[in-house]
DNA sequence: GGCCTTTCTTTGTGATCACAACTTGAGAGC
DNA sequence: GCTCTCAAGTTGTGATCACAAAGAAAGGCC
């Protein structure tokens, strides 16, 4: 809705980019980007996919809203055309759902789904985390224990989207450090599809996580007991979905 | 290379598609389709991403072989225009990678990779076996058991592509009776991902296998044992893989 | 002969167009 | 007043075009 991605929309309130007199003179943003300013290729898609996958890991996106070509597109600045490719991107990560008859919207949460997504979640990501902890540097536990001291702040001052931002930022320095390139896109699948669902959190930041499973992941990496770290970002998994709450969603 | 999928070339010997006389007749295929049989929507691009889907898990697709928009376009006589979003999409999947120069390619497998896909494939597969089995009914089991009598014939006659299809059968009829919705397209990832690299079990396809873990799964199934389902499971992955072997890879 | 430069070709990317299917809304008929 | 019908608008899909960047190939220079 709030249209804060739109660099430089044409002034004429005309919505569609068609019949504006330039043409094809930068191939990136339309009316922005003063022809000469070096763009790489593919930078458009790029920053469209970046936009949509924040929006949805942060829970911009509403579950079951329903998502148009032409409409993300206005909204970007953009042609509808890496609006598509990366529509198509995302619909195969399971982060939108493309309907029988080709309408995108935003997947809807249900009982099954959580519980599948939670299911999920405990069996990679401790592995991962295992994977991670014989890489981990003194570099990597310090910048942890920073994003996680943010936490705290966020959780104190109720601030949501900071806290969901930086739970992303603290699970995944650690699990980059694993190197893996097989189960960190799967884990990574997961997470964009519970974003959206993340709105539910709104406001109900600081009423749980009576334990600080963050703390104890820190001190497991300090002294590199991987069974410790398991343990620890299992629980912190199932306390953060429990958040969440699956209570009261329809049960398909 | 074999155009056995393009319908009606132009008799002449341009490749690109431009410059034919006639224009927009029929959306789906150019050329067939004798304008007036229903195209549901969004045919073609299903099509495409069938051909493609199956190509790569027979392993049709040699890994490094470079993928061309226009090349496969041309190959399944279609605009580039669906080959560029199933392109996006299995590449958001991982069968296929981007380099960054935007060029596609047929990922080639690493002695790491093959490790993190087997050891996601023991992670995720028993646990969607095991969630499939209380649904598994009498007749998902004559199936199954018909599809492995076939294998085994294929096994007799040396028949490496007959078995790599029956096999994907096998496993993928049991799991979708999980319902899952989150773990299966998992796990229909991994097999993409190490689809290609099977070409290497060409003339291998007998060798192996001493030990039929298929008949052990529907000796599990029959007895509603989950406990030996999954085991059955995690031994048929871990001998299959090891049929495809490890050695020579790069470790990287 | 080997190496560098230049040219031509290939290839991905963004934009736009045309079309069919779907959705939505208004209006006529009962 | 309700429902059915039909028209207008919306939306996804396939095709084509134009362009820039990256490769590949050919030619010239040392």
């Amino acid at each position: 809705m709030e249209p804060s991605h739109k660099p430089a929309a044409p002034p004429t309130g005309s919505t569609s980019p068609s019949g504006n007199g330039e043409r094809k003179s930068d191939p990136s943003v339309p009316g922005a980007a003063p022809a000469g300013t070096a763009v790489p290729r593919g930078a458009t898609r790029a920053q469209v996919e970046q936009a949509i996958r924040s929006s949805l890991l942060t829970g911009r996106f509403i579950p079951g809203k329903a998502v148009t070509l032409r409409g993300l597109a206005a909204e970007l600045g953009v042609s509808p055309m890496p609006v598509r490719e990366v529509i198509q991107r995302l619909a195969a990560e399971h982060a939108l759902v493309v309907k029988s008859n080709g309408r995108v919207q935003v997947p809807e949460m249900t009982g099954a789904r959580f519980d599948e997504i939670l299911k999920a979640r405990l069996l990679l990501e401790p592995e991962v985390a295992a994977m991670a902890l014989p890489n981990l540097t003194k570099a990597d536990a310090d910048r942890l224990l920073r994003i996680d001291l943010d936490i705290d702040r966020c959780l104190g001052s109720g601030d949501a989207v900071g806290y969901m931002t930086l739970n992303h930022q603290f699970h995944f320095h650690m699990y980059r450090a694993s190197g893996s390139q097989i189960l960190l896109p799967l884990v990574e699948s997961l997470w964009l599809q519970f974003g959206p669902y993340m709105r539910m959190v709104y406001g109900r930041v600081g009423t749980a996580n009576l334990v600080d499973w963050h703390k104890q992941a820190l001190r497991a990496i300090d002294t590199r007991d991987a069974t410790a770290l398991r343990q620890a970002i299992a629980s912190d998994i199932s306390d953060g979905m429990g958040m969440l709450g699956r209570d009261g969603l329809p049960n398909p």
